[in-house]
DNA sequence: TTAATTTCTAAAGTATACTTTAGGTAAAGG
DNA sequence: CCTTTACCTAAAGTATACTTTAGAAATTAA
């Protein structure tokens, strides 16, 4: 369909040229506009024509995807790339800088917990009041679901082994 | 209801004392006796009951889903547990072993990703031909979803930039 | 122009990890 | 004994990240 759209005058890449370009699925692209990842416009027959950056945007999205980073996460960061322009080098270094952070924090996290269970290994114990794994709240829970205090905190009815 | 359970002739504990243990939610712990994760008998009445050790299942259960694990994963990890008998210090011991090799693996990808970025806010590309991060298959896919090549692959209609 | 492709929207489906709801039974306390 | 609390099952709902389906309109190739 869009062989030659190089010849054409320039009306933008379709979602399968995007499609094309980045390994995505096409249903992927148009869910990422619905989460605001994308802003692509429409041409006269109602279709989406996209920009050359978006191939970008797209990729910066899937990297982030990779590094574990929430649809939400992603959009908030990419907030931070110009909106009338296209983004140049400068501002994706400057967001992928800000990225790095993240990922620092994550990766000492986990070493955190790493050397806790060694502790854990170390006494085999995973159940006990004094574990460490379970008294410390300074790891990322993914979702706040509640009090879920993991043991340690001292039960309704404390009746120890 | 279960206040003189130490009174009981040791019938087990319901799920509420397990659900007081533990601080996970009753309708939790249903869902994971459901994936196979707890095996609770049932009372004259039909109610479940569960011993002791289900305590220190069930935490293992929520630590290993802070550090990223899945149900699916985590129920293979405990096949390891014997089924006829409590499982001893040194059993748990040993999947706590097992299950730090796979954390180490997991950090280390991380820190691959990482210093693969740096290059990439070196050279501000992110979406080049030729970036690290979009050409290596080396970390942990959490979903197979497809092909998914990233750029880098030569797309069907390679018309460069 | 006609036929094949592509795209469109809206809604439903998938997987993971649970919670909530509804209607009903069992156990515990007074 | 009776009321309250805990528990039971099955089904539906929630959030995330998408895919699939259905029916129709736009675009492109021959």
């Amino acid at each position: 369909m869009s062989k030659n759209r190089r010849l054409a005058i320039r009306s933008g890449l379709t979602i399968g040229d995007l499609a094309a370009r980045t390994g995505l699925a096409v249903s992927a692209i148009r869910y990422y506009e619905s989460e605001g990842l994308v802003h692509p416009w429409r041409n006269a027959g109602g279709q989406r024509r996209f920009e050359r950056a978006d191939i970008r945007r797209l990729s910066f999205v899937m990297v982030a995807q990779r590094f574990g980073f929430s649809i939400a996460r992603i959009r908030e960061v990419m907030q931070a790339l110009p909106d009338q322009r296209t983004p140049t080098a400068a501002d994706w270094r400057k967001i992928s800088t800000g990225f790095r952070a993240d990922l620092d924090q994550q990766i000492a996290a986990l070493e955190q917990m790493r050397d806790k269970l060694d502790g854990c290994i170390g006494c085999g114990c995973l159940s006990m009041k004094a574990c460490a794994l379970y008294n410390d709240g300074d790891v990322a829970q993914k979702n706040g679901a509640g009090p879920r205090y993991l043991l340690g905190d001292t039960p309704p009815d404390g009746d120890a082994k």
